[in-house]
DNA sequence: CTCAGTGCAAATAGTTTGCACTGAC
DNA sequence: GTCAGTGCAAACTATTTGCACTGAG
């Protein structure tokens, strides 16, 4: 059971390690162990995540591989500017998910069991673009969340209900 | 010069204030001078406004009409619980805007000079709903804010451009 | 061998909370 | 008179930063 929906893949020739290593040494920056293991874990599954979720998912302290909160912090940083992750704020914390060899997409963002949800829509995009030149915007970007409830939990409430009726 | 474009209002029967004032009521909450204070000065103008913004607006602390910091979140909070104001996060702040007696809209975000501009597009809302339905997700609101760069900031910047030529 | 990267501890910033006093009802 | 509301100071939480040490190039 993963959190999110699967939209596919894009084609893309790099794999994100080669990647990010290519956008380090492109800015002089360096390829350490905690930058090696940082983009291994985070690719390893698609589910968004935040830095809490990614700290758990490492080695703890003391063992090889682990990986220093500051540090993890400054490296999302680093995935966000090299265009691997997309970086959105939710409830009060940062979340992230996988740009890099991913189409655009928005999200449905379940308030019962708060999963968030991909979806592709061409349309937006199109629509998106026709009122910006209508204002006379130079649009960059976007970030849409359709809040509401997902089938699942609807499902889940709609039998609970039925349920306290029988009583 | 409003950092928020006009969209106009729509038919209400009763003042921010009153409707406030009814709230509290059916609510059993007290009918106090700071919650007074604070709906008078959030509805004496449309501009969007954080927690510091509606702060320097009020009296100074020890003259009459001064409200405390955690007074002012907390009524912020009553505020969006009764309808009169939305809140949303932009750059890790909380940032308000009227909802009571205005339409529903979406958001352009100028990257340049953070400013917001209000937009309504009524095929947003047609769009989202398609999509949600093809997708079995039962919508109770959502949340758009497009980034870019405004007319006023573009037309800066390409003056600034061919400013920099002319040497 | 040099300087970017790291871990640690401490700082930050916006917001929230515990508590004793005050004032609306 | 009672209890909700308030101001104060302190807590909180996610994130960021200063600094001395470490290791990649």
């Amino acid at each position: 059971m993963s959190d999110t929906e699967s939209l596919g893949t894009v084609q893309v020739s790099l794999s994100p390690r080669d990647r990010f290593v290519e956008f380090l040494q492109s800015r002089g920056m360096r390829v350490t162990a905690q930058r090696l293991a940082l983009v291994d874990q985070v690719f390893s599954h698609h589910e968004h995540f935040d830095a809490d979720q990614l700290m758990e998912q490492l080695p703890k302290s003391g063992q090889t591989g682990h990986v220093s909160r500051p540090t993890v912090y400054r490296t999302l940083a680093e995935f966000v500017d090299a265009g691997l992750l997309r970086k959105f704020v939710l409830n009060g914390r940062a979340v992230y998910e996988h740009d890099y060899g991913y189409p655009q997409h928005d999200h449905f963002h379940c308030t019962e069991c708060n999963r968030l949800l991909e979806f592709e829509n061409k349309g937006l995009v199109a629509l998106r673009d026709e009122v910006a030149r209508e204002h006379h915007f130079r649009v960059t970007s976007h970030r849409l969340i359709i809040n509401g409830v997902c089938q699942d939990c609807a499902r889940a409430k709609r039998k609970s209900r039925s349920r306290m009726n029988m009583i």
